[in-house]
RNA sequence: GGCUCCGUAGCUCAACUGGAUAGAGCACUUGACUACGGAUCAAGAGGUUUAAGGUUCGAAUCCUUACGGAGUCACCA
């Protein structure tokens, strides 16, 4: 038992023993005691004020004295109204640091034989990457991370979106208008290539939507608007789809390459499939880059077709409808989710359709008992009704899946468009952030001995760690705003600010030379300091635990800039290498290789990479 | 309009899930290098937690009702 289960257990006694009331460990308010109070851990007692019939600080002071003399770890305690703080021994906090500190791994978990599936990313293939894919990037990765961390199995895998009308608009646009251009023959990452014939296509479709408004035909629309109040550019924007849908040429086009290929001609295919390996090309740079990898990949053009014959169970089942025209629907009004097309009256499949096979077909491969997806909270809907179709259906994982939902990305000047440019690449992004730490790097000078392969890797690990941490910190649930002017700080609460704290360490830790840490077993009496990050130190697993349990990686991210924090303020107020003697020194150093250890695995966890100098 | 999410210092974010005087960073002011790495540390200032009620010993947190912002309510994906 460590020491917060022994608190608890002996509270419980406690409680039973003066008053009688059986309670339940969980039940317990047990907080970390505040700084301005003495003590480690506080125990809330309010809540027994009306079994025991007593005031709070009478109640206090009995459960105080019971634990003082039932634990051996608890040496005294003070109460403060309803507030019982209570003070570990320092030889429990040594013990407990002698015990972890070679432990590079210190904070994995043991295997809970659960697998779990993340999927994450999953990008159109008409055009590059932006800042949106980033952050659901990072999260899907360190959820990854964490939840393997945890003790899962982790499996993680995309669904390439990459069949479609915009993959088609990039087509038509190549077709109509590339003359047969290259990446290579215009020197230009491949999947920016073809997003620039998206861009075209836009551009060539507005054109051709502005001269038709001008038309007898866009003038007749515009009259026989439903809507008398709708001005004529309100009226414009909003009938764009239809337009497309029904009157542009560009538009007709578009949609007969998608039936093409649908059908499988094989011209509209091979043309497909060039454009898509450009773009395959591209992410795979910016994954690596990113750092990121999956291990398996599903195409929505394999996919696309599949859960039919899940509609067709559930219609026998009675879990699905059909109206008169064919169509399928499901009823989920009883929860609040209304009814909801599962097949096209023509028999064709939906987005939810093929969601429903997918999670069959991934079942089928993995064997997961757990599915996590990360997608934008703009899908929060389309998700809630899948989980429950599927519980409806008796799949056995369906009381187990969960949409990592997170808020969209926002820039200072407002929400990112990609139709008026404002979208920021991920490509530019990162070569921006690397950039900004090279420059930054070069007025220090500290790497001025290594070669230029050496500072690149580290200005490439600083960049990445300013960029991703200034993502990661914050709550997936919260819409943020990225500040590119603020993604490339180094100083604060930021990626590289942590990765000095390790840095200072390594560097005395080579300083150090080998370590002896026979005299660290004689320090006695510890500084409130080396308590505190080794209460830090003992709190990382549970910070994994919840991080994995609520899939929120902003708990790790604070954590580790708390624990840097906590470090830099310790090492500017000690002397380690110059301590006041060979115990303290060698605790210090056995201190420093766990903050160490800690800092670069819950970094990792996060997918950003700590160097040794910077 | 219905439903869902969000609203905390000038700005970007926390707050151990109902606990003590709401904490960090940025920016601003000031101080600390003959020092184990100053990408650091310390100090100052900055708050009616959008508002009003309610529940509770105790509310940023839970419940109403406003207000403000976002998303969604397609035989789109």
């Amino acid at each position: 038992m460590n020491i917060l289960e022994q608190i608890q257990a002996g509270v419980v006694q406690a409680v039973q023993h003066l008053y009688g009331t059986q309670i339940e460990a969980d039940s317990i308010t047990l907080n970390t005691t505040r700084k301005e109070f003495e003590g480690d851990y506080t125990v809330v007692v309010f809540p027994y004020t009306k079994v025991a019939r007593k005031k709070p600080e009478q109640i206090g002071e009995e459960i105080g004295h019971f634990l003082v003399e039932k634990l051996a770890h608890v040496t005294h305690f003070n109460v403060i109204k309803g507030f019982l703080n209570l003070t570990v021994s320092d030889t429990y906090w040594h013990q407990f640091l002698l015990d972890i500190y070679s432990d590079e791994q210190y904070g994995q978990q043991p295997s809970n034989s659960e697998k779990v599936m993340v999927e994450f990313s999953s990008p159109n293939t008409n055009k590059p990457l932006h800042l949106g894919h980033i952050r659901n990037i990072l999260l899907g990765w360190s959820s990854a991370k964490i939840l393997a961390a945890a003790g899962y199995e982790v499996v993680k895998v995309q669904i390439v979106n990459d069949r479609g009308i915009a993959i088609c608009k990039s087509m038509l646009a190549w077709e109509k208008y590339g003359e047969g251009a290259t990446p290579q023959s215009t020197q230009t990452k491949s999947d920016h290539f073809v997003g620039s014939f998206y861009v075209l296509f836009e551009q060539k479709f507005q054109e051709e939507y502005t001269k038709w408004q001008a038309s007898s035909e866009g003038v007749a629309a515009f009259a026989k608007r439903k809507d008398e109040k709708q001005d004529q550019a309100a009226f414009f924007k909003a009938y764009k789809n239809t337009y497309f849908n029904a009157e542009s040429a560009l538009g007709k086009e578009a949609k007969a390459m998608l039936r093409n290929w649908e059908d499988g001609d094989p011209e509209t295919v091979a043309l497909w499939k060039k454009m898509n390996q450009w773009v395959y090309h591209g992410f795979d740079a910016t994954y690596e880059n990113l750092g990121v990898t999956f291990d398996k990949l599903y195409y929505e053009s394999n996919t696309y077709l599949l859960g039919k014959d899940l509609i067709q169970t559930g219609l026998q089942s009675g879990q699905f409808y059909q109206k008169d025209d064919g169509s399928v629907w499901i009823d989920l009004e009883d929860v609040k989710l209304d009814h909801k097309l599962v097949l096209r009256s023509d028999g064709t499949s939906v987005y939810m359709t093929q969601d429903i096979g997918t999670a069959q077909l991934r079942y089928d491969d993995f064997k997961v008992d757990r599915m996590v997806y990360v997608v934008a909270d703009e899908q929060d809907y389309h998700f809630k009704v899948l989980f429950e179709i599927m519980k409806r259906l008796g799949a056995p994982y369906a009381n187990d899946m969960h949409h990592l939902s997170y808020g969209m990305v926002d820039l200072p000047t407002g929400k990112m468009k990609s139709r008026e440019g404002t979208v920021v690449d991920a490509d530019d992004l990162m070569a921006e952030v690397i950039q900004e730490a090279k420059t930054m790097a070069a007025e220090r000078g500290n790497l001025a001995e290594l070669s230029e392969s050496e500072r690149n890797k580290i200005h490439q690990q600083v960049g990445l760690a300013a960029l991703k941490f200034f993502i990661i910190k914050v709550q997936p649930r919260k819409r943020m705003t990225f500040d590119p002017k603020e993604s490339v700080d180094m100083q604060g609460q930021t990626g590289p600010y942590v990765q000095n704290a390790y840095v200072r360490i390594q560097s005395v830790l080579r300083k150090a030379g080998t370590m002896d840490l026979e005299p660290a077993v004689k320090y006695q009496t510890l500084e409130t300091a080396e308590k505190d990050l080794i209460a830090m130190l003992f709190v990382f697993p549970e910070i994994i635990r919840v991080a994995a349990a609520e899939l929120d990686p902003s708990n790790v991210a604070n954590y580790c800039f708390d624990l840097a924090k906590a470090y830099h303020r310790f090492y500017h107020d000690y002397s380690i290498l110059r301590a006041e003697s060979d115990a303290a020194k060698s605790f210090r150093l056995a201190l420093s290789t766990s903050v160490a250890h800690v800092l670069r695995f819950g970094m990792d966890l996060l997918g950003i990479e700590m160097p040794d100098q910077m």
